[in-house]
DNA sequence: AAACTTTGTGTATTTATTACACTAAGGTTA
DNA sequence: TAACCTTAGTGTAATAAATACACAAAGTTT
């Protein structure tokens, strides 16, 4: 079944590049091995084909459900990419997304229930198909960005994190080391943790103090021109 | 002459938020008036479709060349928008950019070699066609973070500049005061204005100091992990 | 009970931010 | 040509934020 328009249209595609954190201490991103041409084989940013009627992100959200079994998780878009060269089946628009998963509980979870899907650690995956290279590499710029002024990092931690977590979360994005004493204080003075008078468990040292991220409160201070720099 | 897909393919756009500054101590914003169906005589944001092997941003130049005559300007992507019923035709995906134009120079340059191309004050500009006015809010706020951490805002100067024109210049965009000497001091020592021992012309007061950008400078710097926060 | 591991805390120093007002320069006007 | 008008240019003191740094407390394992 042919759809015929007046004048040449691109083609239009999502693609996601997903970031996830667990125990390993090592942000991973999440990768497909292709089953199709161009590039069978090769491995690249889980994503596909927009469909007709449907809206940018909801094709994210679907494909990469589809293809790797992550769902209901944070997801923004980056940018689109259109060298007309950049897939070799013709001129291929994608816009891309980034997303943030937690792996701290069963940390199998998004790894196994889907086909080809595997989480690599960010500096040792392998080369990507199409431009996804430079797709990856700017969304870990907007990662990084993006951390340092806006509270998406809890989005890759558990609901109910330790101060400890949070530090590494930010010196593993960053690339580089926090004082514990300055961290915390800097954060805490955030007012946007709410300390949940619980402690952890199961952990062969002292427990730590639970706190959870207060959005009521960060919305709250959003509006007011409020935002933070670590 | 059709066009045949094997799969329905949405249509592709693009559109600018091109800004623009000059003596009117006001932020403007280049819209044009459409002539041909859907909303004619409506404003928008100057912009069309994507044509076969045209990079992104290379169509949203293009575009911004033939209808409103501006050229050889700042250019950035924004993002993409693909709200399937923002386009009445049909599924259409605009990915959006914003430019920046100094007006200082020869104020009626852009203004007047283009058709029903117009500069609207930013704040009583008119209401725009299918979603562009989203999508120039979505771009005042990007201008708006953008101009706080990185150099871009001498892009809405004079080649030279001086400090009172470059602090108007924040003081507009951000909309709010800042204090003369702070912002001086504070300007100065992020070592990314060049002195040129030269001075302002014609002006019916004490001449000031004309400063130029380093951008040679600020890309040795920003390789070195340097951000600034205004 | 000793050893191990991680938590949780305070202070002094340095650096950055803020608030604030007058003289200098140059052109215009009386 | 003197008085006037407008904008340029400058320093300091007070406050707030960032940094550097070390040890006792809690809980688990051996």
């Amino acid at each position: 079944m042919a759809h015929s328009y007046d004048y040449p249209r691109p083609a239009v595609t999502v693609d996601c590049v997903v970031f996830g954190l667990g125990k390993t201490d090592q942000l991973q991103v999440l990768l497909i091995q292709r089953q199709l041409p161009p590039f069978v084989g090769q491995w690249a940013l889980p994503g596909g084909f927009v469909r007709p009627d449907e809206a940018l992100e909801q094709a994210a959200r679907r494909e990469l459900g589809e293809e790797t079994g992550v769902k209901g998780v944070f997801l923004e878009q980056l940018q689109a990419y259109g060298q007309p060269q950049r897939d070799p089946r013709g001129h291929t628009i994608t816009v891309a997304f980034y997303a943030l998963v937690n792996l701290w509980d069963y940390q199998v979870k998004a790894a196994t229930d889907a086909k080809q899907a595997c989480w690599w650690a960010i500096g040792r995956q392998p080369n990507l198909a199409f431009d996804h290279g430079k797709i990856m590499q700017d969304a870990i710029a907007a990662l990084r960005t993006s951390i340092r002024h806006r509270p998406i990092g809890f989005e890759l931690l558990p609901q109910k994190f330790t101060l400890s977590q949070l530090q590494r979360l930010y010196e593993i994005v960053l690339d580089r080391p926090f004082d514990k004493r300055n961290f915390r204080k800097k954060l805490l003075k955030l007012d946007i943790l709410i300390d949940l008078d619980e402690k952890e468990t199961n952990v062969a040292h002292r427990a730590a103090q639970l706190y959870k991220f207060d959005d009521v409160k960060y919305k709250q201070l959003a509006k007011t021109g409020f935002n933070f720099d670590l």
